[in-house]
DNA sequence: CGGACATTTGACAAGCTTCAAGAGAAGTGG
DNA sequence: CCACTTCTCTTGAAGCTTGTCAAATGTCCG
């Protein structure tokens, strides 16, 4: 066991740990009872196991509470694609709420917690408060925005750019969280993960983080990234730091 | 001009061609009077134009009524990603509702008709009618499920498989939505736009091309498509026909 | 006819993948 | 505590897919 478990959800959403940051916006006490209501379970799953499988049926909504996770397609011959990484506060499962079967899977990278939300209950929550419903759009138009980030990268970024730009990009986004400590952010990923995050083969992944790293632009060990040179790592990904405004938590 | 002027939206959404058709969802007439007063304007843009430019501030909210679209974005060097095709129906710029910038630029690739929905007014539709709310939700999982599928071509399909998925996908979208005519469907890209859209060069499309016509599997002459074998390309897309629920429309 | 633009083709270069194999690191069981 | 296994990381070499360069052909339109 490398990853320390994670904490798990408190039995009251008014507790959340997450809500206490900087990265996500208040939200009227009365609606975060609500969230708790409209909560049907915690769970933790174990780092590497599968949360939602491609094709599953009725898979449950869910707001990861603590770990990370990723999204991914494969092809029948195994190659696989991972869409965007999931951290803390992310939203996971609106696509199989419309869908009823799931068109990617979610893994857990590490130990995972999550805030379950029962099945068929979307629409109750427009219904009732509206509010939520317009978060839960933000966080999907948000989203989408990564993997739009990812597909301009695999579509047009060579090697470098790419690994440069998921070096930052995910950096950034646990600094948001106030998941910086001495420095360096927990990296749960391998090799591997990257290379199918990137679309590329875990050969050239291993030698183009190796030039990176021999170049003093980043650190990566112990299952912790450090960034040496975040400039230019920044430069050579052509990241611009969307000044990110709080996100809705549900 | 080789694209005709397209249909132009009719003042009265109720007489909204699209409706009629079997791809979207049917509304309650309420629901559809208030949609068209919620509607700012109705709007052409011309072939080529640029209808959101990337970084482009209060940019418009808008249901593609007739024409084709894009969406993109490029890097400083020029090199250019499209993130995936608009049609009629295809709701656009709800991200930018969120974001006050548009972090993707939005092009039309024939003339286009829209129907335009005023700035900063998201939110009172989710207030006063959560179904549209919900509604909107739905397409913005659904957009992303395109641009999932997308990265996972440009990730980890070859050139070859990744033609033939452009192929199947369009044809298959323009079917759904009523519009084949004679076996084939209008078809305004040219091959740089086959190429930013699948992320390979502009050579390297042209012989992919050139070599699934020359097996027979499609024919692309005059703007139009016709699938020759779409058993075949669909085999080597691995595309596999989510058969298709209606689509609410905005 | 001339100009702009899209398509097509060939030749060559390069980036990335595949194959192969060794070195570390970490967990397992005797 | 130490072999043993397994997994990840690392490196070199060779080959193939794809990109780049260059130029010809075709097409549309003024």
């Amino acid at each position: 066991m490398n990853t320390p478990s994670p904490a798990s959800c408190p039995p009251h959403c008014r507790d959340c740990r997450l809500r206490r940051t900087e990265a996500f916006t208040p939200l009227k006490p009365e609606l975060v009872d609500f969230i708790q209501s409209f909560r049907a379970e915690t769970a933790t799953v174990p780092a590497g196991s599968s949360v939602v499988h491609e094709g599953q049926t009725n898979a449950r909504l869910f707001t990861l509470y603590a770990g990370w996770a990723f999204r991914y397609k494969t092809l029948s011959d195994g190659r696989r694609q991972i869409l965007n990484f999931l951290l803390p506060g992310d939203l996971v499962g609106l696509q199989q709420e419309f869908d009823s079967v799931s068109l990617h899977g979610v893994e857990a990278l590490t130990d995972c917690s999550l805030c379950v939300f029962p099945n068929d209950s979307l629409w109750a929550v427009f219904r009732e408060h509206p509010r939520l419903g317009y978060d839960i759009t933000w966080l999907a138009a948000h989203e989408e925005s990564h993997v739009d980030d990812n597909l301009l990268s695999t579509g047009r970024r060579n090697a470098t750019e790419r690994v440069a730009m998921l070096l930052v990009h995910l950096y950034r986004r646990m600094e948001r969280l106030g998941l910086v400590e001495d420095g360096s952010v927990a990296f749960p990923l391998n090799q591997q993960h990257i290379a199918d995050a990137l679309g590329l083969s875990l050969v050239h992944t291993n030698k183009t983080l190796r030039r990176l790293s021999a170049l003093g632009l980043h650190e990566l060990k112990n299952g912790r990234l450090r960034l040496l040179n975040p400039r230019a790592l920044a430069r050579i990904a052509e990241y611009y730091d969307a000044a990110e405004r709080p996100k809705p938590l549900l």
